[in-house]
DNA sequence: TCCGGCTCTGCACATATGAGCACACCGCTT
DNA sequence: AAGCGGTGTGCTCATATGTGCAGAGCCGGA
């Protein structure tokens, strides 16, 4: 292409795609038909004249993002852009919390898990729209990190009411769950729970390491739900590879039931790092939640097809 | 504006300029209105979410070249990059040996003036649709740069008929300059002007050093014309400041004439380095050319109205 | 010389898009 | 309770735009 023509694209893509004028306006302007001025604006965009950039804000890749959640059919996935593989909770934490900072609103309720990453969630929020926070499960896991603290700190930053449930995660045997059950702080938390509307859960993947609630079991029941197929919970609710619910210890747990977390209109999943990928492809299937937090490293994992 | 939000911003975006869906199947896609996907579309233009960038070839400033074409009204006007303001006509040889490539065909016939410009340009040409060179002005400058060499460097390259002048290009006497006219070969050449579609034509500055014509006249003649307000001369025929042709030296010429300069649909100036703004203002002004091919930095002292 | 393929052009017609407008909703004040 | 700016939404209607198609010119080969 001679020099002539590139100069009349450049000067008509400019007039387009900068200027804002239109087609018909430019074909005007140089005395040829709009048609011309359509054909040459291809031109100069196949030849690359023009080039088209989506820029992304950084900290999220938009890109694998959409892909997670178009796969997943989602109501929205983000996927933080974070220094390693290994810390990664700072990251997720800080992109759950300006997602939470902007979806909450006054009147919604909020249920809160237990974990790592939501625990980095809660300390990174700065602002939040005052709303009931009401605690989804039992205690458990590092302190600072369970539901309970979680609950607090969210609460304290936005001055909401809380409905915290001062009880274990799981308890030994089912008589207890129940006492505890009818305990009135924990009956009004639990009660409440039909009236959540957005929710933060924790993903965990069937190890001890990577789940607040393989710990708590005595080894034999751990193995036996594995050989089951359990590979991933959430708010201590065990799933199978497709996502199916395994009936676990739900009797003696303490904390929201499968069917009342899939009523709960908007779950948005935290979950990141490595050995959590068929986990947090089970839960993503399981329907329980239908937004997902992660990391890059997770989310292409998870449109690979790969486990870790 | 949250991560959500920004995620749908980009995500429609991407579908949009990228994948070239348009607003009403996104909305469909979406389950919202048409108007609201045009709604984020201009918010993510106006964040800076989509970047639209008119990527310009190297070699050519089409952004002066198209401010330049518009102030003077003019056909086509290209400015080179160069590296510096001195050496310019190699760049400047180069883009308008491009443009000669281009916009040359069969049943061209193609009118050559002399200057270093207009050299550098025939060295470059690499390849020219056969049609006929005609010589536009007698013979002057450095051997190598006069009309006569150009011409038939250029007709080596496309190997078309050559019409050319061997005579000087101002002659001392009215009777000398018609005797030459009548030359056969001669007036072959000039009784063949009126079929010239396309001319490539230099610019000089009234000064000693920056016009092929100023050193043959003997300097009386020159300082009474620069006195009569010559700024300028292309082809030999002089202009005032605002374009005005000043009949100076007309009878002793051997070429073209202003008047059958401007029935050639097509006269390209070549013209760049220090000294010759206000020298290729007036030319542009005259009427007598209507495309330039320039150097950056004369094209931005235009531009500026500021001379040198 | 004729012919087939090729490119370029502009048209008709269906869609897509832009712009102003009215209306509903919301939080806030009087 | 009523008033009231601000905001967001979708409407109408005039334009702008995309697309398939047919004709014109052009070129190379039979």
């Amino acid at each position: 292409m001679g020099p002539e023509q590139h100069a009349m694209l450049v000067s008509i893509a400019r007039r387009h795609y900068l200027d804002g004028v239109s087609k018909v306006d430019i074909a005007k302007e140089r005395g040829i038909s709009r048609y011309k001025v359509g054909r040459l604006l291809q031109t100069a965009l196949d030849e690359g004249i023009v080039r088209i950039e989506i820029q992304a804000r950084g900290g999220i890749d938009y890109e694998l993002s959409e892909a997670l959640r178009v796969k997943y059919g989602l109501r929205r996935a983000l996927a933080a852009e974070t220094p390693d593989e290994v810390h990664v909770h700072h990251g997720i934490g800080q992109v759950a919390s300006a997602l939470l900072s902007e979806i909450v609103t006054r009147d919604d309720v909020l249920g809160v898990d237990c974990g790592r990453t939501l625990a980095s969630m809660a300390r990174q929020l700065h602002s939040l729209e005052r709303c009931d926070v009401v605690q989804l499960t039992g205690m458990a896991g590092v302190i600072g990190q369970t539901a309970t603290d979680i609950t607090r700190v969210i609460s304290e930053v936005n001055g909401g009411r809380v409905f915290p449930i001062y009880a274990p995660y799981i308890v030994p045997d089912v008589h207890t769950a129940q006492t505890l059950r009818n305990h009135p702080a924990i009956r009004s938390a639990m009660n409440y729970y039909p009236k959540i509307t957005k929710a933060c859960v924790a993903i965990g993947a069937w190890t001890p390491e990577l789940s607040q609630m393989y710990p708590l079991l005595n080894s034999a029941d751990a193995q036996r739900l594995a050989q089951r197929g359990v590979v991933a919970e959430t708010c201590a609710l065990t799933v199978g590879a497709d996502g199916q619910r395994i009936d676990a210890v739900d009797e003696r747990r303490i904390g929201v039931s499968d069917t009342a977390l899939k009523k709960i209109p908007d779950v948005i999943a935290l979950a990141g790092g490595r050995g959590k990928t068929r986990a947090v492809d089970a839960v993503l299937k399981s329907g329980m939640v239908n937004s997902i937090v992660t990391d890059t490293f997770l989310a292409a994992r998870l449109l690979g097809d790969r486990p870790d």
